[in-house]
RNA sequence: GGAGAGGUGGCCGAGUCGGCUUAAGGCAACGGUUUGCUAAACCGUCGUAGGGCGAAAACUCUACCGGGGGUUCGAAUCCCCCCCUCUCCGCCA
């Protein structure tokens, strides 16, 4: 969420903004409501400590037993017109705030300004795509002839796209995930937090899941509560609502948890096995930083994820994500794009966001200065560490051998009971 | 699910037969005095949000005691609904 009084001083900066990331939102109407609102509370004040002033003198005079009928009749009165007035401004301030959660965050001025993906900028390039002596096969038929996925017996469960890992396909996921978070505890310094995989409605508001994404969210009825879309959405609300001291700064978790979307009018798109799915695990980097140092922090937090495509040796690339493809609450955006030889595509991983005050002010997460200085918003971010489907397609297919098998690079083997082949 | 207790400013914590509390006091923090240095002591400042007037500071007004309604001239305090935490019981991994 932006700050009203900022939206007010630079409404023109706020609107070219929502251009440029394709969206809608009616600055227009925010700004006569603000108007309307700020009229009305003027006149509600008044008429308050008018009234205020009167039961302060209806109170002294009930000590000295005075007649206090008359003042009575005309507190009544000013208590009833500021009623009035009350209810019209809470019907304004109530659109107001629906309005505000409804405004996107603002760009960073280093992102690229365009309509879609194809405006992102390279940022580099690590390792190379593998070469192969053979034809590679994709990670289906890999999964499917080494026994790894069963995806027809996962759609049995739940319906296609929530798939079934099997064997050492299982294990392998277990491994990658148990590799990433001790690289990120031990190496990082984050701490490790297993959270809530259901959340509430203020956490999705919180993190902005909450209004614009509602539908591609699985809600539980029964409980008014969502299956977590990312761990992001738990572990920045691990402290919705409260005043970190800037000594704890800056606040590192990692997390992995089950991830659920509904990927509502996604079908038709990256339909194939693993690619897109309703469910998925993934390890999350959250940060909780200082506004003065966050975009230092972001790029470390970059560097974060990237390592474990480097001890993997998987080949990827870094983009920039522009203004059209960065997500409503983001500032400002790197993807991680790892390579699948089988499939021939660049897959993305991880994408590491950094949405400065934009959660923090909607989940009211605050830090206190060191020193007399004002409570202040941090600035939040998180990457994901990775995310396991395509993460274990781009390893399927970069190290499958002539003879089949997936050959285990030395670092991951000590996660596998020490095997060299999977499959 | 049942019974009970509780939710107050960064933290702790008073305050319920409604009105000199528009939240006492303490801690922490900040400024100062004293001191060879540190500590202690003492003095002062110090909640959040919004509005008005300012370039800003200052000043001033309003709201806020888990959330939402209600009674009243006036609600932290009385009434109703909801949420959360703790304890005990029940049920169950």
């Amino acid at each position: 969420m932006l700050d009203l009084k900022f939206i007010r001083n630079n409404v023109e900066l706020v609107k070219k903004a929502c251009r440029n990331k394709n969206d809608k939102a009616d600055i227009d109407r925010i700004i006569a409501l603000d108007q309307y609102r700020r009229e009305i509370i003027q006149e509600l004040d008044h008429l308050r400590g008018q009234g205020n002033k009167l039961s302060a003198m209806i109170s002294e005079m009930i000590r000295k037993e005075e007649d206090i009928s008359d003042l009575k009749a005309e507190a009544k009165n000013i208590s009833e017109r500021a009623k009035v007035l009350n209810e019209d401004l809470k019907s304004y301030q109530t659109e107001l705030d629906q309005l505000l959660l409804t405004v996107p965050n603002i760009p960073h001025p280093e992102v690229p300004v365009g309509r879609d993906e194809s405006a992102n900028r390279e940022i580099r390039s690590w390792g190379a795509p593998p070469e192969f002596d053979f034809e590679p096969r994709d990670h289906l038929w890999l999964g499917e002839v080494l026994g790894m996925l069963d995806l027809g017996r996962g759609a049995k469960i739940a319906g296609s796209f929530f798939p079934l890992y099997t064997n050492d396909g299982a294990q392998l996921k277990r491994a990658l995930v148990n590799f990433m978070i001790e690289i990120h505890t031990t190496e990082h310094g984050y701490r490790e937090v297993s959270p809530p995989f259901l959340s509430n409605r203020d956490c999705m508001v919180g993190t902005g899941q909450l209004p614009k994404l509602a539908n591609d969210m699985y809600l539980i009825p029964t409980e008014d509560l969502f299956l977590i879309p990312t761990g992001e959405v738990p572990v920045t609300n691990l402290y919705r609502e409260e005043v970190i001291p800037e000594e704890q700064l800056p606040l590192k978790f990692v997390t992995c948890t089950p991830c659920f979307r509904r990927e509502a009018g996604a079908y038709g798109k990256d339909t194939r096995g693993l690619m897109r799915v309703h469910q998925f695990d993934k390890v999350e980097l959250v940060k909780f930083v200082h506004p003065e140092n966050s975009y230092q922090e972001h790029e470390e937090l970059l560097h974060d994820a990237e390592v474990i495509l480097q001890k993997l040796g998987l080949h990827y690339r870094v983009q920039l994500l522009a203004t059209g493809d960065l997500s409503f609450a983001g500032a400002k955006c790197y993807d991680l794009e790892v390579w699948a030889p089988g499939i021939r595509k660049y897959l993305e991983v991880s994408s590491c966001t950094i949405f400065e005050d934009f959660q923090a002010r909607r989940a009211n997460i605050k830090f206190k200065p060191r020193g007399s200085g004002k409570l202040d918003y941090v600035h939040t971010m998180n990457a994901s560490g990775l995310a396991l489907p395509r993460l274990i397609i781009a390893f399927m297919e970069t190290y499958q051998s002539a003879v089949g098998k997936i050959w285990v690079p030395p670092i991951l083997r000590s996660f596998l009971n020490g095997k060299e082949f999977l499959g």
